[in-house]
DNA sequence: CAAAATTAATCAAACGATTGATTAAACTAA
DNA sequence: TTAGTTTAATCAATCGTTTGATTAATTTTG
């Protein structure tokens, strides 16, 4: 059965993802990718063809569970505009807080100004988060819940700002915090709550006409 | 004279900081930098000892012009919490939006685990304005114009993440506003401004209590 | 079925190229 | 001359990749 083989290209592609996520893609050399997974050096160009292919096919491997996240909350009719965006922010920080290792190596990548076909990829996978956000910023400006002068653009560049902020240099946000963020307990049953609260606090303040902001 | 060297060594920490910022610092190669910046491959080693003592050079020399940035507008008796504040912000966007180039090298560097030597130097020097803000959120709430359940840390982690998000991914912060981010006209007289209004906004919502948001 | 032929998977070893670093000689200016 | 600069040449180490050989698995053939 080939189960095998799909399960042996999925460890090396685990652990290609941590290591090109903690040393960049240049610092991470196929030797150490290929001892740390136990295979041989070879099997990397007989897998992947190259080191690059490796790369991408790390990249390959994630874009199918990034597709279908947010998608299906902004046509439920029932709900408020309001009620939608809150909705998104927990499914947003349920789920990227997870898959940090990952999200700091795109966001790297994103900042290196070759690579261009990557850059495009992954501008091709954030972008579908990006507008799914937007739209619900339009609607709700279209419909009056939210303000009319509302920055679109920029309160979409904050909440994913803020949240690259957190998980892409952990050494100052856990000296911000008081905690180790990759303490996975902390992130898990502190910050995450936390960042949903602000964050929903936050968008609320900014973005809703009748915010009572004693509540 | 020792002018001369002075300036050359400049030239080269000018060299330096802009490849090591567009391909990181594994993917910039001794060679590219002596090569671009027209001196000898071995004039980086008889100036600066090593490729890393260079890298570590970029900043060294950047960290004076960070250190007197932010400083002495909290001390001013005379005006409120807010427009003290939003007088930090100006300076702040005023300032970051044209160290473009090593702000992003700052910020990749920070994302990398190992040469823990740097991340901790880098830490050092953003906590300086990172600990400017808090000082300001922390006063605010205190004499009581800004909110009492304020996330003084989060709402850190969103000015800073915000600008990030822009500078890190120009890609994407491109695409996102629609104009090519790196156009220097475009970003001194469309984008700063409009950063500075939004992030004003923004923090006025989440934070001063008699905000009136019809204004 | 079993033997033969083919394909796939894995390995140690070595490849040429490039890396950061060093050397010793040449040059420059006081 | 002498001390400070600059250069070309060279170093060992490491890089990503390729090779040829070997084993395991699969398919084909009689």
């Amino acid at each position: 059965m080939d189960k095998d083989k799909i399960d042996k290209k999925d460890h090396i592609l685990d652990v290609a993802e941590r290591i090109f996520s903690d040393l960049g893609y240049e610092g991470a050399s196929t030797r150490a990718i290929s001892g740390e997974a136990g295979v041989n050096m070879a099997m990397l160009n007989y897998y992947f063809g190259s080191k690059e292919g490796l790369f991408l096919a790390v990249f390959e491997r994630k874009i199918s569970s990034f597709q279908t996240l947010l998608q299906n909350i902004g046509s439920n009719e029932s709900m408020s505009s309001w009620d939608k965006l809150a909705k998104c922010i927990d499914n947003y920080v349920d789920r990227i807080i997870v898959n940090n290792c990952f999200q700091k190596l795109m966001n790297r990548e994103m900042s290196i100004s070759k690579r261009s076909e990557l850059s495009d990829k992954i501008t091709q996978i954030l972008m579908v988060n990006v507008l799914e956000f937007k739209k619900l910023f339009d609607e709700g400006i279209k419909n009056g819940s939210f303000h009319k002068d509302t920055d679109t653009q920029l309160i979409t560049a904050t909440i994913f700002g803020t949240k690259n902020y957190i998980i892409n240099s952990p050494h100052i946000s856990s000296l911000m915090l008081g905690h180790d963020i990759r303490d996975e307990k902390f992130l898990e049953e502190k910050l995450k709550p936390r960042i949903k609260k602000y964050m929903k606090r936050l968008l609320k303040a900014y973005l809703v006409k009748d915010n009572d902001d004693t509540k």
